[in-house]
DNA sequence: ATCATCAGCCCTTTTACTTCA
DNA sequence: CCTGAAGTAAAAGGGCTGATG
């Protein structure tokens, strides 16, 4: 994405680029969405030197067939701490598998794998002592875990036939808490969540699968949501700052018009910040300078305090 | 070094199901 | 109560990548 904050003659009207430059599936993996991201703003030439990789080219090439030759300036926009995540699970514990490879790796590995054996009684297939079941069978008399178990046997029976699985609330409940603690599962952890749960491997990772894409797509939203925000902000300043150059190139234009008047000599008192003037010789070849406090430019040959508007 | 195979992931689409006007 | 549109979630399909033989 491209801001711009347009500050010279011509200002361009703020441009949001439509595509992204273009991401490889590597780097799609790669990223994560507690990495921040970054808006682009173009105010400059190319810097020479700069490295030119293909991606680079490729961005180049984007800007440049947009009539954009100025490279981006990077602004992170989003805090660098990643949003803390809420712990409270109620199913913390869950003893997960690590994989033979994963010895000392903590990418997958709970930080409380070894700390219960806390097992869930779904009963899916068994029916028996299933308490989701008999407090179901209380409050509305459906029990949706025996249905989705009759419709995981139908389609196992079956087989051709796609029967639609509605997840229990535990299981969604379960495996929502799994997903806080890993959002991605090496395969013992699949399994021994499946076993957990009553549900094939193969469900147990689609619903990560389909997790994970929920989850990049909220993100999306909010990203969507901050980065407006950070437009909308960065759109009013560019208006203040535009406003401003108005203003100083009237200032400049009337400073113009006084330059052919006799050169008078402006001092600002830094101690009470006031100007006062002396009148300079008359040839008036001799420029005098005062300082505008408030935006830092040079003012050149103004005439007498009366009409000047900086003087008190 | 190159190729084939496999598993895992992501993205997109399909489809079953639910909710609501 | 019935119905159809809209929304949601589970699942499938295809493509890509890295590991392995």
């Amino acid at each position: 994405m491209e801001l711009g904050l347009s500050l010279g003659d011509a200002p361009k009207p703020f441009r949001f680029v439509e595509k992204q430059p273009p991401v490889t599936p590597r780097q799609r993996r790669i990223s994560r969405p507690d990495l921040g991201f970054c808006v682009d703003l173009s105010i400059g030439r190319p810097v020479a030197g700069e490295k030119e990789d293909d991606e680079e080219k490729i961005n180049q090439r984007d800007y440049e067939s947009d009539g954009n030759e100025d490279p981006p300036i990077q602004l992170d926009l989003l805090p660098h701490n990643p949003v803390p995540r809420n712990l409270t699970n109620p199913y913390q514990g869950f003893p997960w598998p690590s994989s033979e490879n994963d010895e000392g790796e903590d990418r997958t590995a709970s930080p409380n794998s070894a700390a219960s054996s806390f097992q869930m009684e779904f009963g899916l297939y068994g029916g028996g002592g299933n308490i989701s079941c008999q407090r179901e069978q209380m409050e509305n008399g459906v029990i949706e875990s025996e249905r989705a178990s009759s419709r995981a046997s139908d389609e196992d029976e079956n087989g051709s036939t796609r029967k639609k699985l509605r997840l229990s609330k535990e299981q969604s409940a379960f495996l929502e808490e799994s997903f806080k603690e890993h959002n991605t599962l090496n395969p013992k952890q699949k399994l021994a969540l499946a076993k957990q749960l009553n549900l094939r491997p193969r469900q147990v990772e689609v619903w990560f699968q389909n997790r994970r894409a929920r989850t990049k797509l909220k993100q999306t939203e909010v990203d969507c949501e901050y980065l407006k925000r950070c437009c909308e902000t960065l759109t009013e300043e560019n208006r203040r700052l535009q406003k401003e150059l108005q203003e100083l190139r009237a200032l400049k234009t009337t400073d113009s018009f006084y330059m052919q008047l006799p050169a008078t000599t402006l001092t600002m008192c830094p101690s009470c910040e006031r100007v006062t003037s002396t009148s300079a010789g008359s040839s008036g070849g001799k420029s005098t300078e005062a300082v505008s406090k408030r935006s830092g430019f040079a003012i050149t040959g103004r005439p007498s305090s009366s009409s000047f508007p900086f003087s008190a």
